[in-house]
DNA sequence: CGACAGTACATGCACACGCATCTAATGTCT
DNA sequence: AGACATTAGATGCGTGTGCATGTACTGTCG
């Protein structure tokens, strides 16, 4: 009776520690897989196009999604916080990829839009994104 | 003659789009899934227990091992550079989470080996971990 | 043995990040 | 209209990161 309880006990134990372990794993691909690809997008985008991964991200987001991008719309696209966008914006903006306009109905808020400048940097490191892609992603 | 050519290009220009189209999909969905658990690790190991997402990347590490762990096979363990590792020891350290041991067959090296209070907080995070793992891995 | 390349880890430096906070503008309630 | 909460974005600050380099040690070759 006792070693019956106790054995459905160690079974079920056993049970949710596999189910655990499966979830670890799957984390740690996550992890592996997540650390592969952005490293060598970070590294390939910076030394052809002068541009890292995230800034990418918010030059695709600007290139595909044009107009109606406020500064809140890129935080939520690419994964960063709010101020880290404001910074990235700013980056962006130094180099003359995009450009910040005020917003007139809501006037605590801007509008990036792209530049040509902006756009011709993206369509030429958007080769090497899906290039890299290719490669780190199976 | 020209038109069929043009269509076939067409065709092939349509497929690999739709191709390219996916893996930068998967790229995103990726990124969202890595970006939600991290985040959420990383804040409530931080207010649990006052270590980082990558702190207990280590300590499981070690914990699990146990020896022959040099610094170098933490490197290779968790994804972060070596120069990283080489300070996240340094940080468990001071907490007195982990030791720096010379390696005598080879003095460049040090083995790093958990202490008790260590592994005491291991097991204490590790609830929160596989907690977090839960509830945002699907 | 002595010089010289290679390896393991530490560290100076610049920089991107998140958190907390600030500023300016908007909405709401009386 | 005036006071107060709320929201969008910027910024000070502390910290973690990668790159380049430094330091100590090992291995090899003449």
């Amino acid at each position: 009776m006792c070693l019956h309880l106790m054995s459905v006990h160690a079974t079920l134990v056993a049970v949710s520690d596999v189910a655990e372990q499966g979830l670890v794993q799957e984390w740690h691909e996550l992890l592996a897989r997540y650390s592969a690809v952005f490293t060598t997008l970070e590294c390939r985008l910076q030394e052809r196009h002068g541009i890292g991964a995230n800034e990418f991200e918010a030059l695709e987001r600007l290139a595909t999604c044009d107009f109606k991008c406020r500064s809140a719309d890129l935080t939520g696209a690419i994964h960063l916080s709010q101020s880290a966008t404001s910074r990235l914006v700013a980056r962006l903006e130094k180099e003359g990829l995009v450009e910040r306009a005020l917003c007139e109905l809501d006037r605590r808020g801007i509008f990036v839009t792209i530049t040509d400048a902006g756009r011709e940097r993206y369509l030429a490191a958007k080769r090497t994104h899906r290039e890299v892609l290719n490669e780190t992603l199976r």
